[in-house]
DNA sequence: ATCGCTATTGACACCGCTGTCTTTCGCCAT
DNA sequence: ATGGCGAAAGACAGCGGTGTCAATAGCGAT
């Protein structure tokens, strides 16, 4: 046993003092090694001594120092990536978004529920400080949001630290960190099949840049409602955009343009559903009385628009959780799953009705 | 000079080789005390020394890493305690709000100024954990916003601890920790003022509990305001609430039972204000027509309610920013100011308007 | 050239815990 | 009893910094 000065007692000016792992083996009589096997659950500690120890940590209240124990092996710690500007621009426009605190929430407890701590850090593109951050805080896990999960040079950061993270619906490069998403197919499906329900038969589709799985993936759902409901597609009402507000607008002009138009859209992502809203002001449609639209991703502005938009949200919380599940547990075992798929909701809002007198 | 082996380059089959303070000393041919010295910016170092080691940092992009630091000395790390009520109800009302987003945007900003990180942690009234948090990961400091800066268990088991706190607009104890504030009593005066601009003449006050402080200072700036203007307040115009709804509708009926009523009501926080935009309904009497209404805190609801409540706002992102500051600052110097007042901003909403016809 | 002093610089212990390796213990077979 | 063995428990060396104190260097005064 160590004859080690026990720092439990002292009476240093700053602090009360706070039980060591010395202090619990002192208390216990046993080596430290061995309450360490007993925090740490590790076997060869026999039930006898098992109780002992935790007797005494339970008298102390000791809690293991975190800062020790990542000097000594894994940090405990995971990192949460906000965008930058992201955030500014919600905290510029006064609408009030979510999307963080659900985040944070789910991240956090789950955190907690494993003795994790979270760190949250602003990233901005280019990621300056993203080298400097991981290689000073050492985190066990980082998780990454859309934009910022699809930016290469993060990417690139994180995997030549050796950091593990993990994706919350990354729109690209699907082979690489753990991922978290929806089924986005299905999800695609649903919703074109909620207008089809409404009565809609001419259904346009926005799609995005044909690079990106996402994008691929919503168009597949889309066809596939329109086959399950022997409805035809017309090769113009598919129009191509690249998830951009801008792209948009001019794929909104070219499907509005047509005659007859269709009762509805499908825009891919928000930003374009956006889009086609604000084209329909302008050509005096009015959404969603003359036109319905539907959007992808509940994005911040969804909720805010006039009409609000329906479009599919996606379960940030429960996404965060099993974000940092899914890092905590890779850091424990090789075998573990490297993505996850979570259910997801439509949300129905004022951007959709039924089909007025076709 | 040291001859222990460097780690730098070495094969680990984890991550990269990353530079430690062992490998700079070696490159720049000193010792790890040299520039343990240099990173701290403390003083006996020749310029000579510093450049070389300067040159050495950069040169192996070199970060202290945190948990040592921690282990020896300062942990480096502040701890943003979020309200789990609060949080919980903001998600589940779908009322967006950017008081979380703007509080760690700004103490983020200020922590990475100082290469500081941010730990968010979760902490309910009772604040079981956080004892195992303070002692597991020991942070320099804290910072706390309503209402569990009001919450005398928290402020106990942080002050066991010996961990500074920094209070974001406190409402009582106010000789604990350090603080951050608005200058209520001229924030009072000055909506007050305003209501008395558009003409009104009747105003009525709905006090908080007549313990806290900041209670007080509200009514003075009400008063102060009057008297300023010329204004006689009759003492059945106020009344007494104690910061909850509940107390705000007995006040609103209170007041708005008289003849003749008031023509506006000042409640001295947003939960009364609402009460009483909730009794006027209640009542008939229409809100702004008929009376104006304007509360204070801007509080989440305080936004989304109709009609959307005038009151005054708080820079939450400087006061965050502002109270890293002084935890910094407290961690580094003995002589610092304990308390910071801000710039306040009233926020004229649709709950306020000319008086009408007498 | 020598002494004295202060400004630099370095050696070394230590912060609290985990990984590795050794020692010791309990128990069964011989 | 005696040897063999796997499980249990401990000793000890780091992890990457910081604090303390001793060693050294530089430099004006004598």
């Amino acid at each position: 046993m160590s004859r080690r000065p026990t720092s439990f007692g002292k009476l240093a000016g700053a602090g009360p003092p706070v039980a060591t792992i010395y202090d619990v083996a002192a208390r216990a009589g046993v080596s430290i090694k061995s309450v360490s096997r007993v925090l740490n659950k590790e076997p060869h500690v026999s039930e006898k001594l098992r109780l002992k120890i935790l007797d005494a940590v339970a008298a102390l209240d000791f809690h293991p120092n975190v800062s020790a124990r990542g000097l000594a092996g894994k940090s405990r710690l995971v990192l949460v990536l906000v965008d930058a500007e992201l955030t500014l621009s919600h905290l510029r426009s006064e609408h009030g978004n979510l999307y963080f605190d659900r985040l944070q929430l789910g991240a956090m407890l789950k955190c907690r529920e494993h003795g994790y701590h979270l760190i949250v850090e602003l990233v901005a593109p280019g990621a300056d400080k993203l080298g400097e951050t991981l290689s000073s805080l050492r985190p066990d896990g980082v998780v990454l949001t859309p934009p910022s999960c699809d930016d290469v040079t993060i990417l690139d950061k994180l995997d030549r630290a050796g950091t593990p993270y993990a994706r919350i619906s990354p729109s690209r490069f699907f082979e690489r960190g753990l991922r978290v998403f929806i089924d986005e197919a299905q999800a695609a499906q649903e919703i074109t099949a909620s207008l089809i329900d409404l009565g809609h038969r001419r259904i346009g589709f926005i799609a995005g840049p044909k690079d990106y799985g996402a994008s691929q993936t919503r168009q597949a759902g889309y066809l596939q409602a329109m086959s399950a409901a022997g409805l035809e597609v017309k090769p113009e009402w598919i129009s191509l955009g690249d998830f951009t507000f801008e792209s948009g607008i001019d794929s909104a002009a070219a499907l509005l343009g047509q005659t007859p138009r269709p009762t509805a859209i499908f825009a891919s992502n928000d930003d374009m559903a956006l889009a086609v809203v604000h084209k329909a002001a302008e050509l005096g449609i009015k959404v969603p009385d003359a036109l319905s639209v539907v959007g992808f991703d509940d994005a911040l502005s969804a909720r805010f628009c006039l009409p609000p938009l329906t479009t599919v949200r996606q379960p940030i919380s429960e996404m965060a959780s099993k974000a940092v599940e899914l890092l905590i547990a890779g850091g424990e075992a090789k075998d573990c799953t490297d993505a996850a798929q979570l259910p997801y909701r439509l949300v129905i809002r004022g951007s959709t009705a039924m089909v007025s007198s076709d």
